[in-house]
Formats: structure tokens, sequence, C-alpha cells
DNA sequence: GTATGCTTTCGGC
DNA sequence: TTACGGCCGAAAGCATAC
């Protein structure tokens, strides 16, 4: 296969940011934008916050008591997310970068890869000029930042733009891929986290060096035949993994926390009404009906528990939905005997409902 | 034993 | 000193069929 020229696009600290562009006079401030419970107070946790923010030690998912905490003597502001307009600015920041991808990938709210082999004609200057150039778009279309990296495949390219940020570009040229890695922490890997990253440190491996260096068949017999491949392989700086468009979403869900913990069904079953119903107009109004549902519970000890079914058949009604729901509901709480904090509802295995153009139709059109 | 498909858990943002 | 969200995709775990 002929040499890939990737780029991955995150955009920095991206909630906070679209708070910065909102409202100018935050910048410069710590800025900390909370998930908040609903059971007053400060309980929540922290979404994401500035750098100004980070310098105190403040992290996503940490307790927003916490953040206060790191930050009391300093003046900081704590914002509500607001999720739609996060969404909104996304929306517009993935149509600059998909009009100048050959085959683009959304990977979440702030982040995307490109392949542009053909846009750069394989040339990684051309590839670096565009990465300007694309940053300039963005900025002046929505006033923000982004870190990009470029490279001979997605893993290298993700580790590129983690390099330098925020604001940064790094270029990683093919014959550069193994030396730039070379003495990273394991954990810097994509997919390397803390239980992979401890095992390794096990077998004496630390750095990707290290790994590089390993045989493949112990790392297969100890990670399994496709964790195993991938960390041989990326290690030493291949990676085949496609860029690929995603043009459909895999799965819709919602999940609360409870107004106080409770283990009492008929309480907790108001909750999943509630979530049921606004599950299923969002997930009607796009266009779906499903075959798979699960609930999710996490428990005051914060563990979570899932129950869910799949049917030959999809589901297509609220009240359908709110009956598989409960009955899942039901059979968890009777098999563990466990003090609910929050509730959720999954579905998934989506099906077009007839008639309904897809995302593919409409991006192709 | 292996392939497949479903359920549960994990981990990133 | 403690404190604790709401999503998503994918891996891991498990059961079943052959």
């Amino acid at each position: 296969m002929p040499e890939r020229v990737v780029m991955q696009v995150d955009l920095d600290y991206f909630y906070a940011q679209c708070e910065e562009v909102r409202n100018p006079s935050l910048r410069n401030k710590p800025v900390v934008v909370c998930i908040y419970s609903g059971r007053g107070g400060d309980s929540g946790a922290v979404s994401t916050s500035n750098y100004a923010a980070r310098r105190y030690g403040v992290r996503s998912g940490m307790p927003i008591a916490r953040a206060k905490q790191l930050l009391r003597n300093v003046e900081a502001v704590f914002l509500k997310a607001d999720l739609d307009y996060y969404d909104e600015v996304s929306r517009r920041v993935m149509n600059i970068l998909r009009k100048h991808a050959d085959i683009f990938e959304e990977v979440s709210v702030d982040e995307a890869y490109l392949d542009v082999t053909e846009k750069t004609k394989g040339d990684y200057e051309a590839a670096k000029e565009l990465a300007l150039k694309i940053k300039t778009e963005i900025m002046e279309a929505e006033n923000l930042t982004c870190s990009i990296g470029i490279g001979p495949n997605k893993v290298i390219a993700k580790m590129a733009s983690d390099y330098q940020k925020p604001n940064g570009v790094t270029l990683i040229r093919p014959d550069e891929a193994v030396g730039f890695i070379a003495e990273l922490s394991v954990d810097k890997l994509p997919g390397v986290g803390a239980k992979t990253k401890q095992i390794l440190e096990e077998m004496g491996v630390k750095t990707i060096r290290d790994l590089a260096k390993q045989d493949p068949q112990k790392l297969i017999s100890r990670f399994g035949l496709k964790l195993g491949n991938y960390l041989y392989n990326a290690a030493n700086g291949r990676n085949d993994e496609p860029v690929k468009e995603r043009l459909e979403p895999t799965q819709f869900s919602r999940i609360v926390t409870l107004k106080q913990d409770s283990q009492r069904i008929e309480e907790i079953e108001k909750y999943v009404d509630e979530i049921c119903r606004d599950l299923y107009s969002r997930v009607s109004s796009q266009g779906y009906v499903f075959k798979s549902v699960g609930v999710i519970t996490v428990s005051d000890s914060l563990s979570t528990c899932t129950r869910s079914a799949t049917y030959e058949h999809p589901l297509d009604s609220y009240e359908a939905l709110r009956s598989v729901s409960t009955a899942l509901l039901s059979r968890l709480l009777e098999e563990e005997k466990i003090k609910i904090r929050r509730v959720g509802v999954r579905v998934s295995d989506l099906v077009k409902k007839r008639g309904q153009r897809t995302l593919y139709d409409f991006l192709t059109s």
C-alpha cells in the first residue's frame, strides 16, 4: 500500500473554549465547565476546563467541589455545560474540516481524522500547509484554536497532535515515526490505559521503545490477538486502521442522577419513564427504531451495573421502550442488592425508519 | 476448538 | 478530608452452535 498522509484535528479544551468565544471576558481567568447532578449545591462533575484552571490541578471528571477547593483563592468562573451550543459550534467546524479531506472521520464533538493523501499528493510539506490553512479558517470562522497532528497513520497522527497543544501543529514524516514515539511512556499510545500500563510495567516495559522490542507472540499471549498485535505494530510505528466515514450513530442513551439514592423500584421507575419519553422522542425524531434496549445503573458507591435485551424486530414506540426498560430494571434490582444513585436507558442496533433518507444520502446528494 | 452474536464493562471526551 | 456527569464507541466476557 502506498504511504498515507493522515491528519488528526483536536479542538483545544473544547467546551471551555466555546465559552471563551461566547464571552471573551472569560479569557485569562480559570473557566470550569460543569455538569451539575441536580442534587443542589456543587454536586456534579467537571466536564472540562481551560488551561488557566488546569494550572491549579483541575481535571475532567473531578467533583465540582474539589475543583472549587483547588481554586478557592482565585477568581474563577464555574459554568453549567451548554451541550446544544457546543454541538452547534462543532457541527460548523466539522463542515470546514470535511471539505479538506479525501476521507473524513468525525470521532467526537471535538476530534476528527482526515485522510489527505490525495489532496496533498502524498507530500508532507503540502500537508503542513494544509494544516495551517485549516487552523486559519477555523480561527476566522469561529475564533477557535485547535491542535493538528500529521503522520503516516492514525496512531502517529493522534500522538503528534497530543505532542504540542494547545494551538499546535506537529508533523511526523514516515521515517521519523519510530524515533518520535520511542522514548514516550507506553501510556501515550492510544488504547493503553492504567490497566494495560500496569501489566506492561510488570513485564519491564516502560517506554514505547521497550514495547517495540518485545516478542509479538508474548504480547499476544498476554493481551489477546487483537490488542497484542496492535501494541506490537503501533510501537513500531505501524497501523493500518483506515480513516473511515462515520455516517450513522450506533446508539443513543440518556442517564440521570436521582434526587436521592433509592432502591425502591416504584421510585426509580418514575425516572425511567421520563428518560424513555425523552430518549424515544430524540431517537424517533432522527428517524431511527432500535432492536436493543439496555438499562444502566450507578450505585451509591459509584459502581456500574447494566442489563440489556435484543429483539428480532425493532421496537418503535415509547410504550414498548418503557415496558422493556422497566422489566430490565426490575430484573437488575432483584439480582443486585444495591442502592441506586443514577439510572439510564440506552438503545442500540439502530434501524433507519422506512422512507428516511440516511445521512449518507444527504451528504452524497 | 473456533466462529458468531449478544451482554456487560471499560475508557475517552 | 471528602467531594463524583452524561454521553459515546469499542473491548471484554460469555453463551451457543457447529
